[in-house]
DNA sequence: GAAAAACTGGGTGTTTTAACGGTATTTTTT
DNA sequence: AAAAAATACCGTTAAAACACCCAGTTTTTC
C-alpha cells in the first residue's frame, strides 16, 4: 500500500483529492497538511510516507520552498506537484527542485491516477501538453524569466526598496525625499538598475518589479 | 431531487466536487460544463436545473459574465459561486450579479454541504468569515476597487489598446508609430486617461492597467 | 594594509513627458 | 437638421526623465 500525504491549503480541494486517492487501488492517504511548514514539522524520519502530493501556492511555506527543503533533507522522498499554475517558470522551477510529477488541477482524474502510478513505477511523470509547452518556450520567454530570477538575486536591499517606490505616481525627486537621499543618488540607482535589468525607462523597472512580485498590486 | 449543474474549467476539481455533490442526499449532478459559454449553450428553457455551481475564473465566458447573463435571462435560476478568489472585489461583484452563495475552494466539504442546503432552503449563503471581511473593508480599499471597475467600463477600445502599449519600454512617440497615430493624438489620449483615472504620470496608468488586468504580466 | 567594490553625491547636456492652450472632422443624439 | 459628443490633430513651455561625465567616502575583499 502506497502511503500518501496531501499538502494543500485549499481544504475542499485537498479533501476531494484525498477521497479520490483513497479510491485508487493500492493508495492510501495517511496525512493531510495545510502547507509546507505544517508538513515538514509532521515528518518523521523513521517513518516517511511513500508519496507526497502538494500544491505550489501555499501560505507560510510554499510548494517551491518545500520542494527545495525535501530535496536537501530527504532526496529519496517522492513528491508530485498538483497545482493550477501552468506557466513555464513554475514548472521548470519545480522540476529543478526535484518534483517527480506535475499535474494540473484542470486535468482529468484519470490523468491524475496515471501520474500517481507512473511516479510509483518509472519515477517521473510530465504531462505531454506541458512538456511540449516547456520545450517550445525553452528558448524564448522562459530564458528571460530564468535570467530575471538571477538578476533579482543581484539586487540589494536599497535597490529593492527603490523599485518599490518606483511603482507609484511619485517623481524621482519625491522618491529621493522619501528615501532620505539626494536626487543625484537616486539618479545613480536608476542608472544602475537600467544596466542590471537591461531596460531604458522607468516603465521597464516597474514592469520588472511587478513581474517579480517586488510590489504587490 | 435537486438537479445540479457544475461549471468549472478545472476538470479535476469539477469532477471531485461532482462526486461529492452526488454523495449528498437529495442532490444529483446532471451536467458538467467547462465554462459559462458551454453552459448557456446547453441550457434548455423548458428544463432548467435547480442549482448551478460555478467558478469565476474560466475561459471564453467567466463566472461574472455568466452571472450577469443568468440574472437577465433566468433570474429565478439559483447559482452558487465556488472559487479560490476571496478578494472583496470578486465577492461583491458576484453578489451584485445575483449569486445565492459564495463558497471558497479552501473551505471544508461540510461548509460546502451547508451552503448547498442553505441556498435550497432559505435562499442565500455567505460564509461568516467572508461576510465580516467584506463589511470591514467596505469603506476602504474596496471603495477604490469598485470605482476602478466603473472607470474601466468608461474606457473605449482605443484607450485600452493605448494602455497596453503604455506597459512597455516604448516612448509615446514610438507608441504613436505603432498605433498609426500622430504623437499629438497620443498626447490627447494620455491626458484623457490622466483625467479619467485621476493620475498624473504614465506610471499611474501602467499600474492601473496591471491592476485591472488590461495587460497580462 | 592595499585594492576593489559599493554607496553617495555632483555637473551638464538631450530627450521625453506633462500641462496648457487650441482647431477640424466625423459620429451620435435629440 | 442642429446640437452634442467623440475623435484626431496641432503648438508652446516647463518639468521630469534619461545619459553621460566625474569624485569622495565607506565597506569588503584579498
Amino acid at each position: 500500500m502506497v502511503e500518501v500525504v496531501m499538502v494543500d491549503d485549499h481544504v475542499m480541494m485537498r479533501q476531494c483529492l484525498a477521497s479520490v486517492v483513497n479510491s485508487f487501488e493500492g493508495f492510501k492517504v495517511i496525512h493531510e497538511a495545510n502547507n509546507g511548514k505544517e508538513f515538514i514539522e509532521w515528518l518523521n524520519p523513521d517513518k516517511l510516507p511513500d508519496l507526497v502530493l502538494m500544491d505550489i501556492n501555499m501560505p507560510y511555506m510554499n510548494g517551491h520552498e518545500t520542494a527545495v527543503w525535501l530535496s536537501t533533507h530527504y532526496p529519496k522522498l517522492k513528491f508530485i506537484t498538483i497545482t493550477m499554475q501552468n506557466d513555464e517558470r513554475s514548472i521548470i522551477r519545480m522540476l529543478r527542485s526535484g518534483t517527480r510529477g506535475y499535474v494540473l488541477k484542470d486535468s482529468e482524474i484519470l490523468d491524475f491516477k496515471q501520474a500517481l502510478e507512473a511516479v510509483m513505477n518509472k519515477g517521473i511523470y510530465i504531462n505531454t501538453v506541458l512538456y511540449k509547452h516547456i520545450i517550445e518556450n525553452l528558448h524564448g520567454h522562459q530564458a528571460n524569466l530564468e535570467t530575471e530570477q538571477s538578476v533579482l538575486s543581484n539586487l540589494n536591499e536599497r535597490e529593492i526598496e527603490f523599485l518599490r517606490w518606483l511603482c507609484s505616481d511619485k517623481s524621482y525627486k519625491e522618491i529621493a525625499v522619501e528615501m532620505f537621499l539626494s536626487p543625484r543618488t537616486i539618479d545613480g540607482y536608476r542608472d544602475a538598475l537600467f544596466e542590471k535589468l537591461k531596460v531604458t525607462s522607468r516603465i521597464g523597472l516597474v514592469l520588472f518589479a511587478i513581474r517579480n512580485e517586488i510590489v504587490k498590486i
